[in-house]
DNA sequence: GTCCGACCGTGGTCAGACCAATAAGCACGA
DNA sequence: TCGTGCTTATTGGTCTGACCACGGTCGGAC
C-alpha cells in the first residue's frame, strides 16, 4: 500500500524546465519527509503542477534515478528509495576509466578504512560479527588454489571486518569501490597463487587479524593489519622483479 | 575546436529505449576513448543512430550529467567531463536527509581518510604542500573568534593534509564529504567559542601536527591526529554534558 | 460469491512543432 | 580585397498531443 505525498506548491527559484523539477524534487527529497517507500505524484501532475512538459518531469525524474534516490516503477509511479551505494560504484568505474595507474591509489583509501574499520571492530564487533569473521576466515585456506573463489574469500573476510566495524559510512565508502577491490583481490590471489611462498602468509595473518578483533586490542589490530597490507607490497615487488621462485606444481 | 566523435554502431544489449541509449553511451564512456572535451554527436543523430525517439536521448544525456561525466551546453552540444566530485556531496547530503545521527558516523570515515592521508603526507609531502599547511596554520589563530571563518580555516588545514598525501582517491573521496564536514567544522567552532578554555587546543595542537609532518614522522603524525580528534570529542562531550564553563565576555 | 470483461491510470515512447541564440556563410559596398 | 550586415543553419530546450502496454479495480452477469 503506497503513501501517496501531495505536492501542493511549487517553489519558486527563479530556475525553469529541467532545472525547476529537478531542484524542486531535490529540495523535497532533501528536506527527509519524503520516506523509502513514499510514491511521488504522478508525470503527468508534476508537470501541471511545476508547469511544465511531461518529458521535463521526465527528465528530471530520470535523474534522481540514476542518483539512486527513486525508481521509476512502469505504470505504478516513482517510488523514493534509499540512496543507493552502487551509483558510487559507477563513480569510481568512470574516474578509473578516465585515469591512469589508479588501481593503488584505491589501496590508500582500502587501508585508510580498513584501519579505521578493524579499530572499531576490536571496540564494537558483536557475536554476529565474530561469527561472519570466523565464518569468512574458514573460507581462506580451502580457496588457497582458486585465484577467483579466493579473492572472494579475502575480500568477504575483509568486508566483514568493515562491517564489524558498526559504521555505515565506512561501509558506504568500502562499497563504493568493491568492484575495484574484487579486481585488485584476484590479481593479487593469481600472483600468490603462482608462487607458494606464501600461503602461510595468507593464512595466519587472517588468523591472526581475527584474534586482535577477539581480543578487542584496537592498537595491536591496526598495526597488524598495515603488515598484513606491507608484506602483501612486498610480495607483489618481488614478484615484479622476479625475486620469487614460481612454486613446484601443486 | 571541439573533436567531433563519430558513434558509429549501436550496440545490441537486448535492451530499449532509455536503457540501451544509456548503457550504450555508459559504455562508451567506460571504454576510456572518450575524453574530457570531447563533444558527443547531436541528440537528433543520436535518436536517428539509436533508433529511439529525441526525448528519451535527452533522458539518457541528462543523467549522465547529474552523474558528472558529461554536460550539456545549450546550442553547442554534450561534452565528455572529468568525474565530478560533487556528485558524491550530494549522495551524502541524502544519505543524511534519511537518517539520523549520521554525522558522528561520517566522522569516522573522516578520521581513516585524514589519518591515512597524514601517514601518506609525513611521507610524500613537497615544500609547496608545506607552504600551504604553513598558510592554513597562520590562520587558525586570527579566526579563533569568528565560527564561520574558523570553520573555514580548520576545513582548510585539514585539506591540505590530505592534498599533501598525494593520494588522488583520498581527495575525492575527503572531497565528497566536504559539505557534511564544514557544517561539522563549524559546528565545533561554535561549541568552542562558547568555551574559552581551548583556544591553546586550536592553535597548539594544529601546530604540533604541522611539525610532525614537516619532521617526516608517519606514526607520530598518525598519533597526534588521533588524539586531536579525541580531545575535540571530549570537549564536545563536557560541553554536551555541562562540564564546561561558558567563556568570560571576550 | 466468483469470474470475466471493460475501463482507467500510469509510465514508456513517438512524432512534430516551435523557440532561443550563436556561429558561419554569403553578398554587397567601399 | 576586405569589412560589415544579413540570412540561414545548427543545436539544445521545451511543448503538445498521440499511442502503446499492462496491471489493477470495478461492475455486471451467471
Amino acid at each position: 500500500m503506497h503513501d501517496r505525498i501531495e505536492i501542493t506548491r511549487a517553489e519558486d527559484a527563479g530556475a525553469k524546465g529541467f532545472e525547476k523539477v529537478f531542484a524542486f524534487l531535490r529540495a523535497r527529497l532533501l528536506a527527509g519527509d519524503l520516506k523509502p517507500g513514499d510514491r511521488l505524484l504522478p508525470e503527468r501532475e508534476l508537470a501541471v503542477i511545476l508547469g511544465v512538459s511531461r518529458p521535463i518531469v521526465r527528465e528530471a525524474l530520470r535523474a534522481l534515478t540514476v542518483l539512486g534516490l527513486v525508481e521509476i516503477k512502469d505504470r505504478v509511479g516513482t517510488v523514493v528509495r534509499r540512496p543507493d551505494v552502487s551509483v558510487l560504484n559507477d563513480f569510481f568505474a568512470f574516474a578509473i576509466a578516465q585515469a591512469t595507474d589508479v588501481v593503488d591509489d584505491v589501496m590508500q583509501a582500502r587501508i585508510a578504512i580498513e584501519c579505521q574499520a578493524i579499530r572499531l571492530a576490536a571496540a564494537r564487533a558483536t557475536i554476529a560479527d565474530f561469527e561472519r569473521l570466523g565464518a569468512a576466515l574458514a573460507r581462506i585456506a580451502p580457496t588457497i588454489h582458486d585465484p577467483e573463489a579466493g579473492a572472494r574469500a579475502d575480500y568477504d573476510f575483509h568486508r566483514s571486518l568493515v562491517r564489524a566495524s558498526g559504521s555505515e559510512t565506512l561501509a558506504v565508502l568500502y562499497d563504493a569501490m568493491a568492484e575495484v577491490l574484487m579486481t585488485s583481490h584476484v590479481g593479487r590471489r593469481r600472483t600468490l597463487d603462482a608462487f607458494g611462498e606464501i600461503r602461510t602468509y595468507l593464512i595466519e595473518d587472517h588468523r591472526r587479524l581475527f584474534q586482535a578483533v577477539v581480543e578487542r586490542d584496537p592498537e595491536r589490530a591496526d598495526r597488524l593489519l598495515r603488515e598484513h597490507f606491507a608484506i602483501g607490497d612486498e610480495f607483489r615487488r618481488k614478484a615484479a622483479i622476479g625475486e620469487m621462485r614460481p612454486a613446484a606444481s601443486a
